[in-house]
DNA sequence: TATAATTTGTTGACATATCAACATTTTCTA
DNA sequence: TAGAAAATGTTGATATGTCAACAAATTATA
């Protein structure tokens, strides 16, 4: 049964959309043992790797979401006094925000349990090259970045 | 520079669900020229595959998302005239969906656009064995099914 | 067959996400 | 350097998504 490229690239997109929203439920699923959603632990996870504070626009930047969406986002971590948040005197428009000890305390403890998650799903797939296979991911999201970049100004997101 | 597997799983992971949601977003972009979210083009979508009307809860099954975020998706499309309801005589609970004259419409129109922007995204990356990274993809959405069962009773979406 | 369990769809509460509009502050530029 | 433009964060409107609880209908089972 020949099947042509373009068959395979619709295929292939639709099928990445399927796979992210299974795996995001998946974590989902495993963070809400510790009260948390995924996008919560993501930025708990960034602030965990960026040892000083960041602000609330470079959050937006790496977890690749509007600003507004921090807003809130935080405020809901920082009720749950995972975060704090103070004004930044250099520049007094943004904010810094930065792990509480009860933060860094949390993700140390779900960081290994998480890996080992993503272990066990990983561990019975057959996947001849890793790096190559990394790598048409990353070659992806580069041409989609482009091509949105071409359709809209992208400025609110960077 | 020697990379355990784990490091390529963990690796792996984040980057499908980054591309995701850049792929997600650049088709947010393309649907809203028509006026569509990307989960209003996907009932659409599938209403137009399924020649014969569909129940919400199939909707739900085949669009992994739970009953009563469909609710609300038909509503908005109801609308907008796209598509119509009614209830189903031989099961009274359930109600049957169908696209309108003018949701086919929008559908014939879209579809072969979307196509194209699937092409041009795709057509400048070297995939060595399609095929193969479509069945690898197939293997980690399975898996991950597999798990998510063992975490928690999926009832409510199948 | 009577009743218990399950299924279907809706509602209300809430989290997550976008956008436009706004105030404040900073940076650019004429 | 004064005024225009851009950046940062918040708010309110709205869409998308989950869940629990509900009513109505169907199916299973004792």
């Amino acid at each position: 049964m020949y099947r042509n490229k373009q068959f395979y690239y619709y295929e292939i997109l639709l099928k990445l959309l399927r796979v992210a929203d299974t795996l995001w439920e998946r974590s989902r699923l495993f963070f809400s043992k510790f009260n948390l959603s995924p996008s919560q632990f993501n930025i708990l996870n960034l602030l965990y790797e960026n040892k000083n504070a960041m602000t609330q626009i470079e959050l937006s930047r790496r977890l690749l979401t509007h600003r507004s969406n921090i807003t809130g986002l935080l405020r809901r971590l920082e009720t749950k006094k995972l975060i704090i948040r103070r004004g930044c005197r250099v520049d007094k428009r943004a904010t810094l925000v930065k792990l509480t000890p009860r933060g860094r305390t949390l993700i140390n403890k779900i960081q290994p349990e998480f890996r080992n998650i993503v272990y066990e799903l990983f561990k019975d797939i057959e996947i001849t090259d890793p790096s190559e296979f990394l790598q048409i991911l990353e070659n992806i999201e580069s041409s989609a970045i482009d091509k949105s970049k071409s359709l809209k100004n992208l400025k609110n997101k960077s």
